[in-house]
DNA sequence: AGCACGATTAACT
DNA sequence: GTTAATCGTGCTC
């Protein structure tokens, strides 16, 4: 066994949305200049088949969601809103397009680093957020496509505490508007509440 | 070539 | 709660 306990492609190569579901907990690690940035994520959503008219696959294999087709354990990272990245991970048998969205992590390591990238907002807001999260830990198209299953890969998960039933929060993807059900509503999405936090803290569209 | 829109964010009323 | 910013993608002409 590794010294560290790295996911390997096994984790992904199953159904996206339990994989969604037991990534909750497990912690994202960026390698930066030697640096390790990671944090552990506590919110993440399912994109699954072409079917799924949520997901951008539903146009079919693009240059842009070619990576979904892909193998599993790989980074599919995507430009949005003309100002942000997102960061997801390649899911299921190759061919099948699948991808779990990272929506928010809680900053572990190289704190000092994502506050100097987001220190103008409050610390709870540096990574609760798709966009946030990968201004917070560099996270660009430069990754698109890499594998984060090889051992010399700067950007991988590291398995973490379990998270039980009783705090997961399931609801509605967040942020598709004109996405006709029951895509718009499916449960795909899936939240780590803090114990010692109040449940219920809203978004715009979801059960956060 | 042009258009509408987006798996968002931050700032503002 | 509302809205501007900002540009890649996919689709129509």
């Amino acid at each position: 066994m590794p010294e560290s306990s790295r996911l390997e492609r096994d984790f992904f190569d199953r159904d996206t949305v339990l994989v969604a579901r037991e990534l909750l907990g497990s912690r994202l690690v960026r390698l930066e200049g030697g640096l390790r940035l990671s944090g552990t994520i506590v919110e993440a959503e399912a994109y699954r088949g072409q079917e799924d008219l949520g997901s951008h696959a539903r146009v079919g294999k693009t240059a842009r969601t070619q990576v979904m087709y892909g193998p599993p354990g790989h980074a599919y990272v995507y430009f949005t809103y003309g100002n942000h990245w997102m960061l997801n991970f390649v899911t299921e048998r190759d061919g099948f397009p699948g991808a779990v969205l990272v929506r928010a992590i809680l900053p572990h390591e190289g704190v000092d680093i994502i506050a100097s990238r987001r220190g103008r907002q409050p610390r709870e807001r540096w990574t609760d957020g798709p966009g946030k999260l990968c201004q917070a830990l560099a996270i660009t198209g430069a990754l698109n496509g890499i594998d984060i299953c090889s051992p010399d890969s700067p950007l991988f998960v590291e398995w973490g505490s379990s998270i039980p039933e009783t705090s997961v929060t399931r609801g509605p993807r967040v942020g598709l508007y004109s996405v006709p059900e029951p895509w718009k509503s499916i449960p795909w999405r899936f939240l780590a509440v803090d114990g010692t936090e109040t449940p219920g803290k809203r978004r715009t569209s979801g059960a956060k």
